[in-house]
DNA sequence: CCCCATAATGCTCTAATTGAGCAGAAGAGT
DNA sequence: ACTCTTCTGCTCAATTAGAGCATTATGGGG
């Protein structure tokens, strides 16, 4: 029984994007200029009665404040906890926002963009999560920095919090996975090692030099591109969102030079090429690529008609045989 | 940049629960009354200032609608079109309400529930989604009424829509897949074969019996329900949900039961014990069950510190070998 | 008290999938 | 012609998944 509207139960919503591309072999997410840094937040802006769906009224937030016109668009997460808008004083004093967040994929070589608007690589956001030449070293110095933290805050050697740390960021005899990008993330701000724990506690950052990783975004819009990673890493495995991301014709290296961006693993070159052949969802277009420095590629295209003849097509991208997905 | 906000960019969040218990092998979902039928309702109401997070407001709707605690909770969707909202002309002329959908798992003896609180059967609303018995014969049936339905409306033989159709509900060579839960829903609303394609349309239902499936529900709330069962079967399969729906100790057979009665497919059993012992999930209680019939069974309890330890805990369920779930 | 129905449990066999690598093919540059 | 590079085709072993047989442990009925 839905109880009577008042007055007081009308809140702000706001629609905030992660606008995904990759440009030969990176991944990136578009973002626009705040008044206090340039490119440090996502687009978005508040949903109002002009728009007929909430899809709509992101689009046009996002072509408004970018130019980037959208094609795939996928839903991500809803926040809305009064501590999630942890703005200035300004004028979230009483009032709570609820913002819905997308995950949204363009090819890149899109038109022109709004002057405000910037293309921010997703690893200058998160170092941590690029594996493609192995594991970076800073790995290593967050691993040391996450356990200080959990002995500072009276976890000891017996609790969980250094077992937990060794399977979020996959140490040890613990794979990685990808897909826990926002776990990480998550794990670093509780840690304060980045920077918006302190500016969310409204304290100053910590002076010594590389004490947080990655580049910072305004808000919550850090743990949204977060959340898109996770989504998109794991859906590529199972929805042939990939080719969202390309352009029409490609090589099979192309492809897989994209889902290695997306993965953020190196992939084993055979098996990915008898993946793709295996599902055929792709097609030769007759045409060879001769500028890849040695035996001329093949050019491919997504076969249109997939989505209508498979189950479930997508890019089972593995970097190690996956452990314990089971049960 | 965040546009100022107007008087009309505020909107009613309505929050919506579907809870899910498991008992004797029957899934349920936790249904109230509404003012026109009993029980044909999902728990909900608006987010009002004084709920501190929306979960919390979730939590306290469903247990003053049903007196039922939620222990498990997971964000499903929201909900924001214009059209989403199709409830009489009441109030809803020019305000928008956007809803947000939630999971819910509890473990089903819960204690005594409101008068106005019944707990539903999972397959009194979607009839065609249980096969632990094989395909039902119903599905032939809905296969007729949706070819019908694509030829009455131009998709002449050749169109995609046949394929649509038999790859949505596994027909023929296509494999069903019970993940598919919402697409089928979805696909049975379009082509009218449910009581909310006419309710929202303001027309008539169609007098020939048998003419639609399964029992309706207010608003967009079976959509909600058919969400949380495609996202619960899919769930199952990598992360150790299904023991939030069990009881303190179990069987490997009531287990299996609970498991199949979600994923609505039959299991084959000694792989089913493999998986299970397989990832050590469970441990001996050391107490058998005797009232099984026949042999024995030990007692099982849920390991709690699985997640501390486990990349990825979950069910691998398949009932056949799955085809093109990679790339 | 033995036989049987019933369900739990243990084990085997086969097929499919996955991870990894060798080797040849087809160009560009020297 | 030789070399370098990348694309491409193929093989091989290890693991996992699907299916079924056989054995074990109880309760109930003749």
């Amino acid at each position: 029984m839905p109880a009577d509207i008042s007055r007081e139960s009308r809140v702000r919503v706001d629609l905030t994007a992660a606008v995904v591309a990759v440009d030969s072999g990176n991944p990136y997410v578009l973002t626009v200029d705040t008044t206090q840094q340039p490119g440090t937040a996502l687009p978005s802006g508040p949903l109002v009665s002009g728009h007929r769906t909430l899809q709509a009224g992101l689009r046009s937030w996002v072509e408004a404040q970018t130019k980037c016109r959208l094609e795939y668009i996928e839903q991500l997460y809803t926040f809305g906890d009064r501590t999630a808008t942890p703005f200035g004083g300004d004028d979230s004093a009483d009032h709570r926002a609820v913002s819905i967040a997308y995950l949204a994929l363009v090819s890149m070589p899109s038109d022109e963009l709004e002057t405000q608007a910037h293309w921010l690589s997703w690893y200058a956001l998160f170092p941590w999560e690029d594996r493609r030449e192995g594991e970076p070293p800073l790995i290593a110095s967050i691993r040391k920095q996450l356990l200080a933290w959990g002995e500072a805050n009276g976890f000891g050697r017996r609790s969980p919090w250094r077992k937990q740390v060794d399977l979020t960021f996959g140490i040890g005899a613990v794979p990685w996975d990808e897909e826990r990008a926002l776990e990480r993330y998550e794990m670093l701000y509780t840690a304060g090692l980045v920077d918006e724990t302190y500016r969310d506690r409204g304290a100053p950052l910590p002076p010594e030099p590389g004490a947080t990783y990655g580049v910072a975004l305004a808000a919550d819009h850090r743990r949204i591109a977060a959340t898109a990673i996770s989504r998109l890493r794991a859906k590529i495995k199972y929805r042939p969102v990939l080719f969202e991301l390309m352009p029409p014709e490609f090589t099979l290296s192309q492809l897989q030079k994209t889902a290695e961006a997306l993965s953020g693993i190196a992939l084993h070159k055979q098996n990915f090429r008898r993946l793709v052949e295996g599902q055929n969802l792709v097609e030769e277009t007759g045409g060879i690529a001769t500028d890849t420095g040695g035996r001329p590629a093949k050019l491919m295209r997504f076969r249109e008609d997939v989505h209508l003849e498979r189950p479930a097509p997508g890019l089972r991208v593995n970097a190690g045989r996956r452990i314990g997905a089971g049960l």
